[in-house]
RNA sequence: GCGAACUUGGCGGAAUGGUAGACGCACGAGACUUAAAAUCUCGAGUCCGUAAGGGCGUAUGGGUUCGAGUCCCAUAGUUCGCACCA
């Protein structure tokens, strides 16, 4: 061993012995009910899936997170930092099936490889208040906020048509399926009906819509994504009497009533269009084949964004016709037509051509009539024809009977008011939001507390009994539910009536698991899902940190229980997270030969591009990339913290990219990060040996104290600019300052050092938190450990400037510098600025029209001929 | 189709309307070394010029302003989200 390296910063010895010293004074331990004489601040990241692998993008997250709380508690907050689990879910099943461990076993090992992860980068994390979704301490109370919400009349039992994954073999809910397929299997989904348990998502819509305004920390892009997917729209449902259907149809129904945002053209109407799935088309195809041809191959088609950007519009003449409230002498046929929804509205639309572009296509295709309602300023009615483009901006209303003349706002209002008066309809708002289903035909989830009786129906658990929990003796030799295939677990009897009864087989959707674990995390001891008093203390997350994938899912059903939580008593807030950052993810250039994907480790570069490790063949460089299994393109995080140490990683990952963007994972950034280290424990350890701790400040250290409290000035700006890029170049900015001073000899300059030094390691303490206290450790052998001191203060009198560099600007162009006291008046500023050699030489023949200056900032001189 | 964001050296990026390119990576030169690694120092937007200095430069074209990377309008490209929503 070198001599080099015995002087150089161990990480392997000081990383665990610092950790081990934070656990010993408890210092990252929170109260449930905080302080009162400090402020709090809940800092959350999104808890991980326990996959048995930290990646990368975690290791982002939650140094992100950990630099937040580190830096908030230096502040003087009293910090609330909690990690857990959200540990139920299909990998797990998958597991079992494929390697016949039990899911539960696989979890719970797949924490302990994690957690041992965590612990080695050396989060401030309260790891007494750990918890996993998967324990029946945490998902017995997740039972019991069910059954109270279920008392409050927020749960509901339907028959519906749910999302089916063939491939899962289970249900799915609306968001979870993208481009009509299963968000996790990529399946086809199929429409099934099924009986199933929804949450009432939609009696909370307006709240919902209305509490996005008031997320002013929250990405604009978040609450717009999550203001379409509520998606308010006002107008009007109106009721279209049916006449009598021909001969043949056994049609029961006397009317079809539709939803529409622009009543005001109603006299524009020339059909109806109803959805595939509508119980009117279901009572045609009764009768007729040809109808039943139709509806069948709407079905197929399905729902994929391909299909809907292939598919014709396309629709089927049922022979039935409704009248026109408005017109009670006209009727118009009703049609089936591939482009309506069953799911929004009320499957049924009216078609007017003139005023929607996708109603005139189809009434052009099928030679439906054209009614021009609309005219649009500065045409004619006499002369106005609608051509191959719909009348959709603003216009008069014509043709329209008691609505001519009217413009698109009060013909609304009017014609609203008229089928209200004639009770064919009323104004409405419609949502886009769906209940939400929450049955999953799983064994790894937390099992549905009801017990099905024949004479009951359907029967909570009752409290004492909780928690229900998972059986533990369950075999995945075949496709389908375990629970439901369980000998015994499912035959209980009737906790009313004491009859032979049938359990509930089905296990909640995993994203019930995390809609509030932000709140069982304040008391995660206590014998209800919540203490009240701790969850109203510590709540709002002050901070919330994870992925932009939970920009709908996980953030409206967080939003949603925690308004369901207050109307069941639990807590007394509407927002569970007072502030949202969404990080981006971590990519990293990918490696590909003619077998496939290479990894990084097997890849060497070799001039201007890269060869393989083993046999030295070309390796092609692909894209960018997410950091993924399937692209090898994932760099492990325990064998970087095994290289370089956790702060390197830490480090690394918060340096050079803005947290919201995507970052590139290089090798040399890391070598580079782990170089920075070593260059401070270097610095530091030349001031702990040179420089008494006594040192006295002279006037001679002032350029490096101003160095140190500038840079505390702009690092603090920094971390609360939530930009820790920009600190990590500031601090390599402090460290270099600290460097230069060591080749000069001035007066005081050794106190001012050792200034620095201590500054240094406390700024960079929420980044690389072990080798800050290694730092301090080496200054002040006998003081307190970084994690127990206050942020530094920046002193005013070391940041104010002695002088400063003006720009001179002739034209608004640069054309030269002066150096000025600060504050300097203008009589001393623009003759100094005019005698400027370069700028005089410029000025010199030139008539001065207008002299700026703005003090401490510029001069520009505006100049003639 | 609708909506949003983004676009700055070879690369990641910095910059309350006021000296564009901080800081880092990669690169080049030098010091130390028998040598290499490590470390340290210096250099660098681009074009012209020995230099002093100047021209041009923040996707493109316009505008506002004494002054625009920053504000406004248009265009292009990239990315993301939603998508037959009545």
């Amino acid at each position: 061993m070198t001599e080099q390296e015995t002087l150089g910063y161990d990480f392997d010895e000081a990383e665990p012995k610092w950790q081990a010293k934070w656990d010993g004074a408890r210092a990252f331990a929170a109260d449930d009910h905080p302080a009162a004489d400090k402020p709090k601040y809940y800092v959350l990241e999104m808890f991980p899936y326990p996959s048995g692998q930290l990646h990368m993008g975690h290791v982002r997250n939650y140094a992100l997170g950990d630099v937040v709380a580190r830096y908030k508690r230096a502040r003087g907050f009293s910090v609330l930092h909690p990690m857990g689990w959200d540990a139920f879910g299909l990998p797990a099943e998958n597991a079992a099936r494929e390697r016949g461990v039990h899911p539960g076993q696989w979890t719970l090992d797949n924490i302990a490889a994690m957690r041992g992860t965590l612990q080695r980068l050396g989060f401030s994390l309260d790891w007494e208040r750990e918890i996993a979704t998967c324990l029946p301490e945490y998902y017995g109370h997740q039972q019991k906020l069910f059954l109270d919400m279920w008392r409050k009349g927020l749960v509901e039992r339907r028959e519906s048509a749910v999302n089916w994954d063939p491939v899962d073999n289970t249900v799915l809910a609306n968001e979870q399926v993208v481009d009509g397929r299963g968000w996790r299997s990529g399946a086809l989904i199929e429409k099934k009906r099924l009986s199933q348990w929804f949450l009432k998502i939609t009696d909370f819509a307006a709240p919902l819509l209305e509490g996005l305004d008031k997320l002013d920390r929250w990405p604009a892009r978040v609450r717009v994504m999550q203001e379409r997917w509520i998606g308010r729209s006002e107008g009007a449902r109106v009721r279209f009497a049916l006449h009598a259907p021909p001969s043949g149809y056994d049609v029961d129904l006397d009317a079809v009533e539709v939803f529409t945002t622009r009543p005001d053209t109603l006299f524009g109407m020339s059909f109806v269009a109803i959805a595939a799935d509508h119980p009117l088309a279901a009572k045609v195809a009764a009768g007729n084949d040809a109808a039943r041809g139709f509806i069948e191959e709407c079905q197929r088609l399905g729902t994929s964004e391909e299909a809907i950007e292939a598919a014709e519009k396309r629709g089927f003449d049922t022979g039935l016709r409704v009248s026109n409230p408005f017109a009670p002498d006209e009727t118009v046929p009703v049609w089936i037509a591939n482009f309506v929804l069953m799911d929004y509205g009320t499957g049924a639309v009216f078609g007017c051509p003139c005023g929607d572009q996708r109603d005139l296509d189809f009434a052009r295709k099928y030679d439906l009539p054209v009614r021009p309602v609309i005219l649009p300023p500065g045409e004619e009615p006499s002369t106005f024809t609608v051509g191959k483009t719909a009348v959709t901006g603003d216009g008069t209303l014509y043709n329209s009977g008691f609505l001519d003349g009217l413009g698109t706002v009060e013909g609304k209002r009017k014609a609203i008011k008229r089928v209200e008066a004639m009770g064919v309809g009323r104004g409405v708002v419609n949502w886009r939001l769906r209940d939400w289903g929450i049955s999953r035909q799983r064994y790894w989830g937390c099992p549905i507390p009801v017990v099905h009786c024949e004479s009951c129906g359907a029967v909570p658990v009752p409290d004492d009994q909780l928690p229900l929990k998972l059986p533990e003796d369950v075999t995945f030799d075949r496709p389908g539910n375990p629970l439901d295939h369980h000998p015994s677990w499912k035959h209980v009897s009737c906790p009313q009536c004491g009859a032979d009864a049938r359990r509930e087989t089905d296990t909640f959707d995993t994203f019930v698991d995390s809609s509030w674990y932000f709140a069982r995390f304040t008391a995660p001891q206590a014998g209800t899902p919540t203490d009240p008093i701790a969850a109203n203390s510590w709540l709002p997350v002050d901070q919330y940190i994870g992925g932009i994938e939970h920009a709908i899912l996980h953030l409206l059903y967080a939003r949603f229980f925690t308004r369901a939580m207050k109307e069941t008593g639990h807590l007394d807030i509407d927002e569970p997270f007072g502030g949202l950052f969404t990080q981006g993810m971590i990519t990293h250039e990918s490696y590909r030969d003619e077998n496939g994907w290479l990894s990084p480790e097997d890849v060497v570069r070799s001039g201007e591009g890269y060869v393989r490790r083993d046999n030295g063949q070309p390796v092609q460089l692909g894209r960018l990339e997410k950091m993924s299994k399937s692209k090898r393109n994932t760099v492990s995080p325990t064998a970087i913290i095994e290289r370089f140490g956790a702060d390197t990683a830490r480090w690394f990952v918060l340096s050079d990219s803005p947290p919201e963007r995507d970052m590139e994972w290089t090798e040399s950034g890391v070598a580079a990060s782990a170089r920075f280290g070593q260059r401070l424990y270097r610095l530091v350890q030349a001031v702990a040996t040179q420089v008494p701790q006594n040192a006295a400040f002279a006037e001679g250290g002032r350029s490096l104290r101003q160095a140190t409290h500038r840079s505390i000035k702009a690092v603090t700006e920094a971390l609360e600019n939530f930009t820790p890029n920009v600190a990590v170049a500031r601090l390599h900015e402090l460290s270099a300052a600290l460097a230069e001073a060591e080749k000069t000899t001035e007066d005081g300059i050794g106190a001012a050092r050792r200034e620095a030094a201590l500054t240094l390691a406390l700024l960079v303490a929420p980044m690389m938190p072990h080798l800050a206290e290694e730092m301090v450790a080496l200054l002040e052998p006998e003081s307190a450990m970084v994690v127990e001191r206050s942020w530094p203060v920046a002193l005013e009198e070391f940041i104010a400037l002695d002088s400063i560099t003006l720009g001179i600007q002739i034209m608004g162009k640069l054309r030269g510098t002066i150096e000025v006291p600060p504050d300097a008046p203008s009589d001393m500023v623009l003759p100094l600025a005019e005698a400027e050699p370069n700028v005089a030489r410029m000025l010199e023949g030139k008539r001065i029209v207008k002299r700026i200056h703005v003090p401490n900032r510029i001069v520009n001189f505006v100049v003639a001929g």
